[in-house]
DNA sequence: CTGAAAGCGCTTACAG
DNA sequence: CTGAAAGCGCTTACAG
């Protein structure tokens, strides 16, 4: 910008009004037009920096999914990125793999590049951090979970409902031993759906058998699922399951 | 900075040489510590922002891929993004969708966000944009092609040779008529294949029918493949068929 | 219609 | 051992 000014002869001052488009109306054309084309010629590119620095805007986004690696996650990411460009924000990633203390490391290294916002779907456990960044009031959304103590803006699915609807759309079929398999979390959001199932049951007067539910560790998913669902299958009663999880279409 | 330079009664430079853990030596020792206190009480950030400015390293580095919904690229994006996490490096994507426009506003892009380097998977076409950047010597390398009359730095496989030698192993099986599908395209890496394919037949000492190799469009990826299969496959003579596209394992 | 100047939050020669 | 000061490349009241 010093080099366009000195170039045009005009102040540094004029050159940032004219090539941020303010007060067009108030700005002699003929310079105007002079300052861009030096700008053109002399290949000027903004340093983005410097105008962040200045105006407290990165126009970047941080976001921390669970587990990159899981199809849901890299979806949700490319979805939230390309929705971020048309407003002209560059989403930045990371993966807390469901660990407190990465999640936490990744928080504080994408407020360091200050980022605008987070778009947050947090582990289990993460409730202290999260209700700090809400008294620093640092503008955070959270999505996919929640945290039923903490007040925060967040965009979820009715997992309770869903699991409801499933579990009754088995009923309706004249399936009434439905067997559940669902992780060992603490996790609202995954407890919901354990409460749906348990609700159409309950209703369609169907009285849950508790070897039915099978809780499985999250962090040995496949495996462990796979057993359960050998377990259940084979169970006699059962006859039909409740599974939610979308990678395992396959292996059904 | 400033508040913690006033609360411990120092300089804000003081205070940024501890922070920084430079001149270690020779600053009081308990100073630093005072410092590194109230850095924790005041629940110090620094800005990386700031620190870019001055410092002209933003440890961001730009990677532009051809297609992000391509498999290939996406594993691609997660290798190099937890590679650049080892050396504290932030890694942002952009997808070209293989379109030069694209490509050169994504790379501008990415240099008014003052990345310290680029990774490119540059489109063809892209020689000019890419010459321009070695001109103003800003840092970037080509992964996955290249362009034989740009001399830049780039890690490739060898495709002759990886074309060459798939060939070879079908002539070895006594397949002879090896049918090959490619792409409509000037990207060289892609035609080396082209290139491997034809001298692994002529050293076997077949003479290939033209009817065997298929130019399919790029843009229209898996349908036009599937013809080309069928047509190769209903071609009597043909045996074998060199093709690759890691997607459509599943179709054959 | 235009410019001088302060300031964003840091780093870094330089002086003492 | 420590600090005053300049400066990174911008933006923005303010004055004229």
């Amino acid at each position: 910008m010093k080099d366009i000014a000195r170039e045009v002869g005009v102040s540094v001052a004029l050159v940032s009004y004219v090539l941020n488009n303010r007060f067009e109306n108030r700005i002699n054309k003929d310079v105007a037009e002079k300052i861009r084309n030096t700008a053109q010629k002399l290949q000027y590119r903004p340093n983005q920096i410097a105008k962040s620095l200045k105006t407290n805007k990165t126009f970047t986004i941080g976001l921390i999914v669970a587990d990159i690696s899981n199809p849901f996650s890299s979806s949700l990411a490319r979805i939230i990125e390309d929705e971020g460009a048309k407003y002209g924000y560059t989403v930045i990633f990371g993966s807390s793999d469901e660990d407190l203390a990465k999640f936490e490391a990744l928080t504080n290294a994408f407020i360091n590049r200050q980022v605008d916002g987070l778009i947050l779907l947090p582990p289990s456990g993460s409730e202290a951090l999260l209700l700090r960044l809400k008294a620093m009031r640092f503008p955070f959304v959270i999505a996919d979970r929640y945290f039923p103590k903490l007040e925060a803006h967040c965009v979820n699915v009715d997992n309770l409902k869903a699991a409801y609807d499933a579990v009754s759309l088995f009923v309706e079929h004249g399936k009434k031993a439905v067997g559940l398999i669902n992780y060992k979390t603490d996790l609202a959001h995954l407890n919901d759906r354990t409460k749906g199932y348990t609700q159409a049951l309950k209703d369609a007067g169907v009285s849950v058998n508790k070897n039915w539910i099978r809780k499985v560790d999250i962090s040995n998913d496949p495996p462990e699922i796979e057993k359960a669902v050998a377990a259940l299958l084979s169970a006699p009663s059962v006859n039909a399951i409740f599974l939610h999880r979308i990678v395992l279409r396959c292996m059904l």
